[in-house]
RNA sequence: GCGCCCGUAGCUCAACCGGAUAGAGCAUCGGCCUUCUAAGCCGGCGGUUGCAGGUUCGAUUCCUGUCGGGCGCGCCA
């Protein structure tokens, strides 16, 4: 309906300016938005405030003319408030189209096509091999996979892509690590490795590479050599069982990635040598105390960065930029990349890199999604141990304690920028006060009113329903159509800011509008037909709370 | 010292790229259960949007400064 507006709007403008009421060709930008007080109407224009300036005439005046302009069935009037506001009142009509859209679309209601099939690619979780996924990856997956079904929904062709390093430094360590526990060295025995991984799972790797276990992962088997001298059987066990529980992790997450790239394969395939001879050949960099830099000062970084060091390896940037050079390769219009607030310093640096490639990559291409830390609290106590990793809270015992379901919704309900207060005690509370439950009751409700129907042996005709929508005129039962009526505007929304959360924050709204509408009617009333409109309505409350429950990854359940 | 993020009710958070009287939930106080889920509903209390300036018809939003919290600043990844 905002669209239908707008475009309205547009007309009136045009209109005016035949009339040389307005003077030709400007547009200025002016927003059409639900009203946040129901007395302001359904929505509302500052577009006369906006024009004011330009004609040299009071906004008020200007509004008058563009209200006298407008002439539609789907607007039963209009009203000019304030120092110029336009408010619309939408007609009963064009409201109760909106519920039989839904009903009529199911789940394809409020998608949009705006994407238009081009290519996306949402990069996220990322995490390396070397132990289990903590909360904050757990944010990430949450908001990362989330916005990868926001931007489905919105016509995008995505692809979800997971990176990690299978071959550095770390990945020696961790071996390492594995490698003393075979030999039955203790994290504090002077023999343990500088930087080793101390926690509790580098045991359980070290006893099943002994035993000479299989572990599946990234689409391969890999079987141990059970042999305590060989590193390098060890390292490719060791990666195996990692990114195995890694996958776990996230399949009880409810996430699945289309592309797992690795590292390695950057310098196997030699594009990390291939992107440093461009950069060379497109003459950014230098030579300076025996090391090979880039000048990406050029390019709007702080500093300028060293990319083979003197000792003759290269840094991370490097294949950083090799791999976002193979992203634009493989033809995405758009990458956006989820990663954790910390790794901020790493935009600026890629991004220079790829300009000074000098091969028409935009500006501000990749896109980022950076989301701020998260604390766990446990009554007002803050939760740091886990048994399993030593240090912080791993994914995989926060699923195990308040579900997948209630993890996802909390990790995403933020903004990103903000940090996050995870409160398990809320997460897991069978009550109102608990978000993910209350939204999820809401749903449950719709099916447990046709549980009653069958019990009764009563038939239910959707399209008699339909017709009698104009019957539904209480507080509530507008005030569900009307927040119904937006969920196509939080989906644009949701994807032209790159945020779930707006999803989910919707979901509570709406929730409470349909138990605001449940708690005031009786649904299973004599009246035939009220009785169809009223369960017409709940069915299409129904239809959008299962499809943006899903769009968070959450279960819809049909009783509780 | 420099860079990024945050600061809104007692608590957890909103406010749709500058709009109308800054909104929800929890907590608290007061009402409501022979009724398809009371796992609920209705109402009250609660604010100088950290602070000080600036920009304009209009600022929680933009700019400058300042205070407080977090993160990051390597020829580590």
């Amino acid at each position: 309906m905002k669209d239908v507006l707008r475009e309205l709007v547009h007309g009136a403008l045009a209109n005016l300016r035949a009339q040389e009421i307005l003077p030709q060709g400007q547009t200025p930008a002016f927003v059409v938005e639900r009203t946040r007080n129901r007395e302001h109407g359904d929505f509302a224009s500052n577009v006369a405030l906006t024009l004011a300036k330009l004609a040299g005439r009071k906004p008020r005046e200007i509004a008058e003319a563009i209200v006298a302009a407008i002439d539609d069935p789907r607007v039963a009037r209009t009203e000019i408030a304030g120092p110029g506001f336009i408010n619309f009142f939408l007609s009963p009509a064009a409201v109760h189209a909106e519920i039989v859209r839904i009903l009529d679309l199911g789940d394809a209601y409020g998608r949009n096509n705006s994407g238009n099939g081009r290519k996306l690619q949402i990069e996220f979780v990322s995490a390396n091999p070397t132990g289990p996924l903590h909360v904050g990856h757990g944010r990430g997956a949450a908001v990362g996979d989330s916005l990868a079904r926001v931007m489905t929904a919105n016509g995008w062709a995505v692809s979800r892509e997971f990176y990690y390093n299978d071959a550095g430094a770390q990945i020696e360590n961790l071996a390492l690590s594995v490698q003393s526990r075979c030999k039955g060295i203790e994290p504090d025995h002077a023999d343990w490795p500088t930087d080793g991984y101390r926690g509790d799972y580098i045991k359980d790797v070290a006893r099943d590479y002994l035993a000479g276990e299989t572990v599946h992962a990234d689409g391969q088997d890999v079987t141990a050599a059970a042999d305590v001298d060989n590193l390098d059987a060890i390292r490719r066990f060791s990666v195996a069982w990692l990114r195995r529980e890694q996958d776990l992790d996230m399949r009880a997450f409810g996430v699945e990635f289309d592309v797992y790239f690795l590292e390695s394969s950057l310098y196997s395939e030699g594009r990390v040598e291939k992107t440093v001879r461009e950069l060379v050949s497109a003459g950014h960099t230098y030579e300076k105390d025996g090391a090979l830099w880039l000048k990406t000062t050029d390019f709007g970084d702080d500093k300028d960065r060293v990319m083979r060091k003197s000792e003759g390896g290269y840094t991370y940037f490097v294949p950083d930029v090799a791999y976002h050079e193979d992203k634009w390769q493989r033809g995405f219009e758009r990458v956006i990349n989820e990663q954790g607030a910390d790794h901020h310093s790493t935009v600026n640096r890629v991004r220079a890199g790829l300009q000074a490639l000098d091969i028409g990559i935009p500006k501000g291409w990749p896109e980022y999604v950076l989301h701020q830390m998260v604390t766990v609290m446990r009554g007002s106590e803050e939760v740091k141990l886990s048994k399993r990793a030593g240090s912080y809270v791993t994914l995989r015992d926060l699923i195990d304690e308040v579900g997948c379901d209630a993890t996802r919704y909390f990790l995403v309900a933020r903004k990103t920028d903000s940090q996050l207060v995870f409160d398990i005690d809320l997460a897991r509370a069978q009550t109102n006060d608990n978000p993910v439950y209350y939204i999820q009751y809401a749903h449950a409700r719709v099916c447990s009113v046709h549980r009653q129907l069958a019990e009764r042996g009563i038939a239910l005709d959707r399209a008699e329903g339909l017709n009698a929508l104009e019957r539904l005129d209480s507080e509530y039962e507008r005030s569900l159509m009307s927040e119904l009526s937006r969920y196509p505007e939080v989906l644009e929304a949701a994807a032209a800011n790159l945020d779930p959360q707006l999803v989910a924050q919707y979901l509570r709204d709406l929730a409470a509008a349909f138990h605001g509408y449940y708690n005031a009617h009786q649904f299973i009333v004599d009246d035939g037909v009220m009785r169809n409109a009223r369960i017409a309505l709940a069915d299409a409350a129904r239809i959008v709370l299962a499809s943006g429950l899903d769009l968070l990854g959450v279960s819809a359940p049909q009783s509780m």
